[in-house]
DNA sequence: TCCTTTATGTCGACC
DNA sequence: GGTCGACGTAAAGGA
């Protein structure tokens, strides 16, 4: 279904239909763009491109930025009518959002039934690193023995809880990218809770990996008494 | 600029047409896509809306979901090829990054030149909470004074410092959204930073700015000894 | 639902 | 270019 610079009304017509019908909506054309919920914001007429999508999602987009200028999240109910301009509204509640397009020339409509239950498989992620270490333990260091995932703390989850060959407790935190000062406090706030956590039945060592560290990073590692160790998040030869 | 159901070597002249003329490019059908770079994923043959902005911006959005499944940033180069599929390649150097998408089946393609001069006004941010406390800095107590914004300290750049009637130093930390373990650690790293910055000369207090508080977050502001003061980041009646 | 963390985050500001 | 912090962050996973 597409229409090319199409009245107000084949416009509406062509949205309605395509809502209705759980289409891929794409509308291209000059509009003015209010939001009011969470912030507010107001966009004053333009050339954009808005998408609706089936589950609710609809996304204002502008000739630049890949980030919409404005949006609604999944989930939202969409409805459309014709005025003096073309209408669409988006609405939806907790938190109440309300985001409001009005085209004054529609220059493309296109509605069409879209399938996609392909799954995305991506590499290179913390995950990656997680399973990499814990394949092979002694990569962080001799006698390095992972206990757990995912172990809670009172200061949240640690990425990897193990014993190092002194059968001290271990707290590792992953991070693919070069890490700032709030990597090294978050892996300080874990050392401390299980510190707590253990009476102090046992030292707790903290090791923090990525690929890089900032200097002020490295400064508050130093400060609290934790290691870094070097490890690039895909291995590639 | 637009096409319904059109050959690949159609598409292709449309693509490459809207490429050389700066223009908003949208492409519907079913597709593969490989990425390559800071991470590398693949998706296999299904029906994506993909859209080629003027400043190298690359989009590929399925049925569902706010973000793109795939997206270059702005700044790419793409090229367009027909062979026995239609194939968009787009890649950028620093970091080196690739993205081809391989339409076997083109719905609808459209190219549109795009004017949108309007910036957006957004209000309800952190730097409106800002303007509202230096406009009238008793809203946090009774004597309070904004002495500087963005201040530096060797942790890094303070929101509001100021005095309170007793001639404290202050650092106040602003965060328009509930703030967890994370805002009170920052903020501590401030006061402490502060602290070793006026050689002890007085006394520094934190306060922590935000519409509310974790219990977590909390308990680590008891243990810092650091205030938390609620506010909303729009007034609002 | 709330809470926490990750992200090919993106984006902007500053150095 | 690197570093840092905000975002109407979004999205995923757990309690």
């Amino acid at each position: 279904m597409t229409a090319y610079e199409p009245s107000h009304e084949q416009a509406c017509d062509l949205v309605a239909s395509g809502l209705e019908n759980s289409m891929l909506i794409s509308v291209l054309g000059r509009c003015r763009v209010d939001y009011d919920g969470r912030a507010s914001s107001t966009l004053d007429a333009g050339d954009r491109l808005v998408v609706l999508k089936p589950d609710g999602t609809v996304l204002v987009h502008t000739e630049e930025g890949q980030q919409p200028v404005n949006w609604q999240p999944p989930g939202c109910s969409q409805e459309v009518t014709v005025t003096d301009t073309l209408e669409i509204r988006s609405h939806r509640d907790t938190p109440s959002e309300e985001l409001t397009v009005s085209f004054e020339f529609v220059a493309h409509a296109v509605a069409y039934d879209v399938t996609d239950d392909q799954n995305l498989s991506l590499q290179g992620t913390e995950a990656d690193m997680r399973e990499r270490i814990l394949s092979d333990p002694e990569m962080l260091e001799d006698g390095f023995e992972p206990r757990a995932t995912e172990r809670e703390t009172p200061a949240g989850a640690v990425d990897i809880y193990g014993t190092d060959a002194d059968d001290n407790a271990v707290v590792v935190e992953l991070k693919r990218r070069r890490v700032g000062p709030d990597a090294a406090s978050q892996l300080n706030r874990y050392v401390e809770a299980l510190k707590r956590d253990l009476h102090a039945e046992k030292s707790v060592r903290g090791i923090l990996v990525a690929p890089s560290v900032t200097e002020r990073a490295q400064h508050l590692l130093d400060k609290y008494g934790l290691a870094f160790i070097p490890l690039q998040p895909v291995t590639d030869s």
